[in-house]
DNA sequence: TACAAAAGTGCAATCACTACACTTTTGAAC
DNA sequence: GTTCAAAAGTGTAGTGATTGCACTTTTGTA
C-alpha cells in the first residue's frame, strides 16, 4: 500500500533492532537482570533514542497489537450463523492458543512475561485495552447504544476470561466452564 | 485482645505519622507531584524508615485491608437465607458504595485514586488479591473443590464487576445489569 | 544547493528504591 | 539495676529507569 521513503524505512530497522535486542537479552538473562543501557548498547543506538521509540523498558518486548485486536472484533463481528457472542470469544480464544503452541519460542516468550511482575502487569494492561473497542463492537452487534454496560461488562470478563484460563491445566475443559457461565450465568448449574 | 507493648505501640506511630503526612500531601498537591523524601521529613523520619514500614510509594495510601476482606468473604458467607452468590455480592458493593458515599473525605480520596495512573493500577491490584479467597469461600458454600475454575471465574468478575459499575452514572441499574449478566447469563436477555 | 524537519546523541538531572554500616531504643533475662 | 540482643531508626551512597536539554547528523524537498 503505502510506499515507505528511506527515512521511515531507518526508523523502523533502529525500532526493530532495538526490539530485537530486548528480545534476545531477556530471553537469555531474564527481564530484571538486563539494563536498557545494555540494549541500547547492542543495538547500537544511545539510550536516548531507545527511548524516543519506546515509552518504557515493558514495552521493548510488545509491538503493536493492531493486528491481535482486529482479529478479536472480527472474531465477534465475523461469527459463524448461529453461534452466539461468548462461543465466538470462546472459540477464538482457544484457536489462539492452539496457535501459539505451534512455534516452540513462543512458549519461552510466554514464560517470560507470565513470571516477571513487571511484563505480566504490563501485557495484561495492553490487552485489557481492547475491551472499549470490544463492547462497542458487541453492543453494535446486538443493536443496543454503545455505552450500555452489560456490553461493557461482557467484554470486560472475556478479556479476563483468557488470562483465567491460561493459568488452568485443562484449557480446553476451563475454557468451556468459564464461558459458559458467561453465556449461562451462575444460576443455571446451580439448582441441578 | 493483644496488648501492644510501648515498643509496638510506637511502631504504629510512627507509621501513622507517615502515612498521615502523605496523605496530606498527596491530597494537595497530587501524588506525582509530591516526592517520598517531603513526605518523610514531615512525618519526621529518613527515607530509609518509611521504605520499612511501607513497600512502595503507592502503599502509603492503602492500610491493610483486612476489614475490607473479610467484609467481602462474611457477605458471601452469611448471606440471607434464599439469595444467591452474585446477589449477595451485588448488595454488599452496593451497600459499600453508599456507606462511602456519607465520608466526603472519601470522595475527594477516590478522585485522586482514580485520576492517577499508578494509584489506579496499585489498588486495583489490591483489590483482586481477594479472588482467590473469594473463590474459596464460594467454592466451599456450594461443595466443590475449592480450585474450582467456575468459582475462580465468578470471584474474579465480581471483584472486576465492582470498578465497572463505579464508572457507570446509574450505580443502582449498573449493578443489577452486570451482576444480572453473572447470574442469568448472556443468552438470557437476547433472545427475548 | 539550501533549508527545515526528523532522527539521533551525550550529558546531567530526577526520583523511587536498596544495600550498608551505623547508632539508639527497648524488652526482658539475670 | 545491669546487661545484652533484637528491633527501630539514620545517613550515605548507590542503581536503574526515565526525562530535559542543547547539540549534531541525516534526509526529504523546494
Amino acid at each position: 500500500m503505502t510506499e515507505l521513503g528511506r527515512r521511515e524505512r531507518k526508523k523502523l530497522q533502529t525500532r526493530q533492532s532495538i526490539s530485537d535486542a530486548a528480545l534476545e537479552l531477556f530471553m537469555a538473562r531474564g527481564f530484571d537482570d538486563v539494563g536498557v543501557k545494555e540494549i541500547a548498547d547492542r543495538a547500537d543506538v544511545s539510550v536516548t533514542t531507545l527511548f524516543k521509540h519506546f515509552p518504557s523498558k515493558e514495552s521493548l518486548l510488545f509491538d503493536e497489537d493492531e493486528e491481535q485486536k482486529s482479529a478479536l472484533l472480527g472474531a465477534v463481528r465475523d461469527r459463524p450463523a448461529g453461534a452466539s457472542i461468548p462461543q465466538a470469544l470462546r472459540d477464538h480464544f482457544v484457536e489462539a492458543a492452539k496457535g501459539h503452541a505451534d512455534h516452540p519460542l513462543f512458549a519461552d516468550f510466554q514464560h517470560l512475561v507470565r513470571s516477571t511482575p513487571a511484563l505480566r502487569a504490563y501485557a495484561h494492561r495492553m490487552w485489557m485495552r481492547h475491551q472499549e473497542a470490544l463492547a462497542q463492537v458487541i453492543a453494535a452487534d446486538i443493536g443496543v447504544p454503545e455505552d450500555d454496560v452489560r456490553c461493557a461488562a461482557l467484554a470486560r470478563f472475556a478479556l479476563e476470561a483468557r488470562d483465567l484460563i491460561f493459568d488452568q491445566p485443562d484449557r480446553g475443559r476451563a475454557a468451556d466452564e468459564v464461558f459458559g457461565l458467561l453465556e449461562h450465568g451462575w444460576a443455571a448449574d446451580q439448582q441441578s
